[in-house]
DNA sequence: TGTACATCAGTGAACGCGCGTTCACTGATGTAC
DNA sequence: TGTACATCAGTGAACGCGCGTTCACTGATGTAC
């Protein structure tokens, strides 16, 4: 394989950031390397560098893209209860503090995926600033669910300590302890 | 320098864990060195390995002591307020969600500090089950302050979102945010 | 108490491996005529 | 429409660096007599 159209090489660019969006979260920036991210679209890691120019690069957009499907996820959530926010609100809890969520990192929160990583982060790096504004979004997003900013905050604080907490304590019992006490307390704020 | 006495030997090793027990809470386990932990002590890198099997065996004790720590620490401050639990609990929750905790990892809660790591560590390594006895020590010995297990759980996890959220945002108006909403909305809680 | 020898904490060079990055090369794609 | 040439996405070997780990060596400490 050589050369490819400029249509091809960008959906294979698309390709590898969607990539990275899921590998990032999953394993974190420093847990996955470039060739894995690259044979995980079926191609070597000498191209990499003709799309991206550096991992840290990708990294930024990738962590943009994470934030992207999550404000996407946000509203199908909110649009699933029309007229109906505490629903809303009660669907989004469950999903976050369930065990789903927690063993499925590639998919789900990036603040609670990337947070560890961000805060070892150079701050002026374009990761950090796709992750500020990423989180900045979200909480923006949760508005949908939770109208009032500082209610909002706290609730999403419990939240993210909840899954970070249970994600780091594995498939244990505490884990699973961690995970339905805090979503209780979170669904009885209501 | 050369050999030395087993009472040097067995001081130089307790600094060593007492600087990874710090070290790794500011930077990581990834992020810091055997050569950067040893030289820390004073020490070249060449005889980590004469008091240790492995770097991730250090770890594993490292993170046992920055829980010994805390323990030290929650007790110190419930012995600053004898009789008087609530009054306990508003110092713990002030500290906790400050920018002085937030800024100063190494000396503060290895929950919010190891959490991001420890979700893509092995579970069956000692690191991880030193962490896991860790935070199970941690939450028993929060019970000074909230007698009520759930209510206690709860109270944790915004605390330890708000800290993890604020240390990922770095110095920012946001962080600042984070920090004092959560540390508001857990002080009332009482 | 002194002397000879064994031990071993610490040194610093070196090894091995992973990984981000570079580069010469390939051959299909796009362009000029 | 066909042909010659330039372009460049992707390949795979190689480079460079960091870092965990190993190892021969040093010389002070501990022990045996």
């Amino acid at each position: 394989m050589a050369r490819v159209s400029p249509e091809e090489a960008a959906r294979h660019r698309e390709q590898v950031v969607t990539a990275a969006a899921r590998l990032f979260r999953e394993k974190g920036v420093q847990g996955v390397g470039v060739a894995e991210l690259m044979a995980d679209v079926g191609l070597t890691h000498g191209g990499f560098y003709r799309q991206f120019a550096s991992k840290e690069a990708l990294a930024a957009e990738a962590v943009g893209r994470a934030y992207g499907e999550l404000s996407a996820f946000l509203d199908s959530v909110a649009a699933r209860h029309p007229g109906d926010r505490d629903a809303a609100r009660t669907e989004l809890i469950e999903f976050y503090l369930s065990e789903r969520h927690r063993d499925d990192p590639g998919t789900g929160c990036a603040t609670a995926a990337l947070s560890g990583e961000m805060a070892h982060e150079a701050p002026d790096s374009d990761a950090h600033q796709a992750f500020r504004e990423g989180v900045a979004g979200f909480i923006d997003g949760l508005g949908e669910f939770i109208p009032d900013r500082r209610e909002r905050i706290t609730t999403f604080c419990t939240m993210l300590g909840g899954l970070v907490l249970a994600r780091a304590l594995g498939d244990t019992p505490m884990s699973d302890e961690i995970l339905t006490t805090a979503r209780e307390s979170a669904l009885d704020d209501e």
